[in-house]
DNA sequence: TAACGTAGCGAAATCGATTTCGATACCACC
DNA sequence: GGTGGTATCGAAATCGATTTCGCTACGTTA
């Protein structure tokens, strides 16, 4: 039974009206009252109930974030990804609120969007690029403000901030092709869409710069993101007639899995072979050799994805905020010069 | 301008308590009528307003997660605490919001009890002990149902979830132990109190119980937790008429950056010098070699954090919850048998 | 001096649910 | 037939804030 609107005002020998135009500052109450009244507030320790307010309001100061990540891709990204978006949207008096079991469940985002419990809704989770559109339409039909993360969506009308892809993967193949690698294995991983579509332009636009033919052979799909099912790729890229002196893994698990299946059998990194991953997880910077990556800025996609939901939140009716950040090429031990023959 | 229960009640052609009550399975409904209200919620996809709900029934369903970890132990440790708790916490219904922005300011701790925007609030920061029973108090002042994590804390009052520290330093030491080490390196790490001292009780055990006697000049206290400062305690150590043959560091940062300052000046690992982590951090198994070090069942621990927070909630005035975890020792390649001399 | 404008405040409606309490109808039983 | 009990429902109060609108008192202006 914390304190109310009225035990202010009688205290005070005011309305409640009053109580409450003087905190929100309106302009038809007394400099003097106002006084008055933030002293007593401040004395008591008054504070407005949240469920009163936003009953009244008709907004929560909240914003959902809908998280689906597969386990094995949790760690570093969520970790980054959720404590900068809390922080940034405290910077703005909204808060955070967690929804972590909704895969695939249209349902429950519809649910979410009439409980009004929250003002916007960011969705952090990997879903095929027809299921974003759909869920995108489903929230717009609900009037609810949303932003996709982190991944691209070809479609006009979602509202997304994700990192630029074909940047990342352009830069990583330019700078295999400035230590003289000719023959780049590539992996690709069809299964995130235009994640690996992205990806795969980035490194096709390098070869055809440096004037190199795209071979097919050179370019294997994946199946599964995680590490542990794909060491096929590793075998089949070196089973080759003519093996790539560098190779491009999806994730860094996945490059640090093949680094330890090549010591297994004797391979040399870089000497003998050059690996690189992508998106720059804590791990990748300890291995040995460490390894040549992409580093994605994830807590300021969080920040920025935030921003974005606060602006479509604030103006309604605004058309789609569509943001790709810039990522980092960081190189390290694990590619080098191409070994002489 | 989503459906409300009065629309609902008036297309149905019975009252909104009617409405209410068949939602809430009361009995005083007909099965019939509770039928139809069903059929009707399902088809026009009502779902009741947060805010009135909450205003009404004096809860949120919402518990508060107050986060304020250092960055660089933020990773491991949030990725897999919070995606844990949310998860927990949405078993029974509840949604977890996140406050990052409150590091040792009681004042908005108490703001947030009393905005009445959650039921119950988990404390995961490292506070000193003072700070914490005092935050404590605080709380029970305004019957806010809480919960401490991830240390313990000695105090009879205070609820909290911890990992068994005495028994995972004790782990770590017996494993040395029968490698065959007598002078083993132990760092300390104060500024986080009980979590520091159970540890040193458990290596201190350790020795005892194997009758080595305790050599304080193989206690070595680090200043700060960043493992970028403590470079000083590695050289310390070795540094010593007689260095020890293996060493326990307070993180697994800690002993990784101890694994790269060891190869620098040659010293093979674990074959000169064995060394241990602790946490379990990703990173930790990638290393060359991988670490031996004590793993906690994080999200275990977010989720006992929850259970037990949600058991205050429940039956409120019920006395404090105190829960500890026991720790997993993994024994990797930086400990190995003492070298013969 | 009369008419008007404005500053400051409060009464009451409102947001959308839940809950209490009373009303009605119907049945059973004496 | 009258009384009591039960099943079912609805009217109205309530949660605690915000907002609208009207009222008063006072100062200004013609």
């Amino acid at each position: 039974m914390p304190l109310t609107i009225e035990d202010l005002a009688t205290k005070l020998g005011v309305s409640p009206s009053t109580v409450s135009k003087a905190l929100n500052n309106r302009d038809d109450v007394s400099l003097k009252t106002k006084e008055r009244v933030r002293r007593t507030v401040q004395e008591l320790g008054y504070q407005p109930s949240a469920a009163a307010r936003s009953l009244r309001r008709q907004r929560s100061d909240k914003i959902g974030l809908v998280v689906n990540y597969p386990i094995h891709r949790v760690s570093d990204f969520l970790a980054e990804l959720i404590p900068g978006m809390a922080t940034a949207a405290e910077q703005s008096e909204y808060h955070l609120i967690l929804y972590t079991s909704m895969a695939g469940k249209a349902e429950r985002i519809k649910g979410l969007c009439r409980s009004r419990e929250v003002d916007g809704i960011i969705i952090a989770w990997p879903p095929g690029s027809r299921e974003t559109v759909a869920l995108s339409r489903l929230m717009s039909r609900e009037e609810m403000p949303h932003v996709f993360l982190p991944r691209r969506v070809a479609h006009d009308g979602v509202s997304f901030v994700a990192a630029d892809h074909v940047q990342g993967a352009k830069a990583l193949t330019q700078h295999l092709i400035a230590l003289g690698h000719r023959r780049i294995g590539f992996e690709r991983l069809p299964e995130v869409y235009e994640t690996d579509s992205d990806r795969h332009a980035g490194y096709a636009c390098a070869l055809r710069e440096a004037g190199i033919p795209y071979d097919p052979s050179l370019v294997i799909s994946a199946t599964s993101a995680d590490p542990q099912y794909h060491t096929r790729s590793f075998r089949t890229f070196l089973s080759q007639p003519r093996p790539p002196s560098a190779i491009l893994f999806f994730t860094d698990p996945m490059a640090i899995n093949a680094l330890s299946l090549a010591k297994a059998q004797n391979i040399r990194i870089p000497q003998d072979l050059s690996i690189a991953g992508y998106d720059g997880i804590l791990a990748s910077g300890v291995t040995e050799p460490a390894l040549t990556t992409v580093e994605q800025a994830v807590s300021d996609m969080g920040r920025l994805a935030v921003e974005s939901l606060l602006q479509l939140i604030e103006e309604q009716s605004r058309s789609p905020i569509q943001r790709t950040l810039e990522v980092k090429l960081v190189v390290r031990g694990s590619t080098g010069p191409i070994a002489n023959r």
